[in-house]
RNA sequence: GGAGGGAUGGCCGAGUGGACGAAGGCGGCGGUCUUGAAAACCGCAGUGGGUGAUGAGCCCACCGGGGGUUCAAAUCCCUCUCCCUCCGCCA
């Protein structure tokens, strides 16, 4: 959500934000309905004040037991105006609010300009794609060899697209969970925070799932409750309607949570596997920062993400998404993108964002310098830390061995009982 | 699920339809006193909006949300939401 001040201060940037972002957006006409707002209300404050002013006059009147009819007459004149006027400032701002929140968030000066996710820039590579002396195989071909890969009795308790482990792929992932958890918490700084699946309208709202993205949403009706999508919508709504004390900036959460996703209009798309599924694992990174330092946290919010990958042994990209493929809240966001064999190519892993005051202005999240400055918008942050289940997938193909096994990476070994082998022991 | 009680500033908590943006207390900030601190005393402090210049000032709105009654609502009425207590059920 934009600040229709600053839109009304600096037009032009607006125009040739929106326009770079191909967003197609008539700004002039809500600068207009802005004026005319503004000139209504002056209207009606002025007859506000009148009739203010003559009703107190009616207390005194009454007190000293003097006639107050006509003044009464005169106030009831005055007030019969003032609806008609409010109805067409409530109108005006039900439009302009309406247009206002369809308006994307502008990108950051250094985001490259393009059309689409072509045009997006490679920042950074790390890590050799492995050779493989033999075919591998994709992670679903080798989970259901082990026999710990379930898909067809996910469908039969569920539907398609939900995912079942046994055993030692099971392990694996809850072993990838708290290993993310540790190195977030313990090396990285960050809060861990264990957070409601089921949220309610506002906090759907307040992130931005809502009104525009219902269709991906899992609603609870009868309680009008929604399973989240990510973690970013109850974390990033912890501290809506707050004002943050500015020695408490940056906040810095990480949260695991089971994600929900309908996945509408992708059928046919990563049917197999654990890619692209409705229920999945996550651990999200949430951060509340100043503004001035919103992109440093931008930068080491990737680097905590990328961390991980590292660790682990899996190779990957960074790309920094071009003015044409960023998300609508987003400023800047960098796709973290790991190789997957299957895919002979680069899958992403997680999406790191800076927001600026974008979500927080819709959520109201606020911090004061000091005791008498006025409340300023704090700016918000988020990337995964990574998404769990397409890190089982990454580390089933990149550690597969010759005789079906998989080698379990070094530093996940104390999470999974020293184990070196997933199937074995 | 049943019965009842609540929602007021950063927190606690008063509030009679008319000078109430709201007593009092705590906490905060500034000062006096003190070598320093504490105590005591004095003073300052809500949020959003309109108009000014992003200043001062003036004005409007806000006592959980929405609606109504009235010349006038924190106060009366309706409604929704949330919280609490008791009973029932339950992991």
């Amino acid at each position: 959500m934009h600040d229709l001040k600053k839109i009304r201060q600096n037009p032009e940037i607006f125009k040739e934000a929106l326009k770079k972002r191909g967003f197609d957006y008539d700004i002039d006409h809500l600068l207009e309905m802005d004026e005319k707002r503004r000139k209504l209300i002056a209207e009606a404050q002025i007859l506000q004040e009148q009739r203010n002013k003559l009703s107190k006059e009616i207390g005194f009147l009454l007190k000293e037991k003097k006639d107050a009819n006509e003044v009464i007459r005169k106030v009831k004149e005055i007030s019969n105006r003032i609806p008609e006027i409010e109805k067409e400032i409530e109108e005006l701002e039900a439009k302009i609010s309406q247009d206002l929140s369809q308006i994307p968030n502008i990108p950051a000066e250094d985001v490259p300009f393009g059309k689409d996710e072509n045009d997006n820039v490679v920042v950074r590579t790390w890590g050799e794609p492995r050779k493989f002396d033999f075919d591998p195989l994709p992670h679903w071909e080798i989970g259901r060899i082990s026999g710990l890969y379930d898909p067809e009795r996910a469908v039969k308790i569920a539907k398609s697209r939900f995912v079942l482990t046994y055993g030692a792929l099971a392990e694996l992932e809850r072993a990838l969970i708290n290993f993310m958890l540790d190195q977030h918490t313990k090396v990285n700084g960050y809060t861990e925070v264990m957070v409601p699946y089921l949220v309610n309208e506002s906090t759907m709202y307040g992130t931005g799932q809502l009104p525009k993205f219902r269709d991906e949403l899992f609603i609870c009706e009868r309680d009008n409750l929604y399973l989240i999508p990510t973690a970013e919508v109850p974390v990033t709504n912890l501290y809506r309607e707050e004002i943050l004390n500015i020695d408490d900036l940056p906040k810095k959460f990480v949260s695991y949570t089971a994600c929900f996703r309908r996945e509408a209009g992708s059928y046919g798309k990563d049917t197999k596997g654990m890619i692209r599924v409705h229920q999945f694992n996550k651990v999200e990174l949430v951060k509340f920062s100043l503004p001035e330092k919103s992109y440093e946290e931008l930068e080491s919010l990737t680097n905590d993400a990328e961390s991980i990958l590292k660790i682990l042994g899996l190779p990957y990209r960074v790309i920094l998404l071009c003015t044409g493929d960023l998300g609508f809240s987003a400023s800047k966001t960098y796709d973290i993108e790991v190789w997957l064999p299957s895919y002979n190519g680069y899958k992403e892993i997680s999406s790191c964002s800076n927001f600026e005051d974008f979500q927080a202005r819709r959520m109201n999240i606020r911090f004061k310098r000091d005791r008498n400055s006025k409340p300023e918008f704090v700016h918000t942050l988020n990337g995964s830390g990574l998404a769990v289940g397409r890190t089982v997938a990454a580390i089933l193909e990149n550690y597969q061995t010759k005789d079906g096994n998989v080698q379990i990476p070094e530093a996940l070994r104390e999470y999974m009982k020293g184990k070196k082998y997933l199937f074995s022991n």
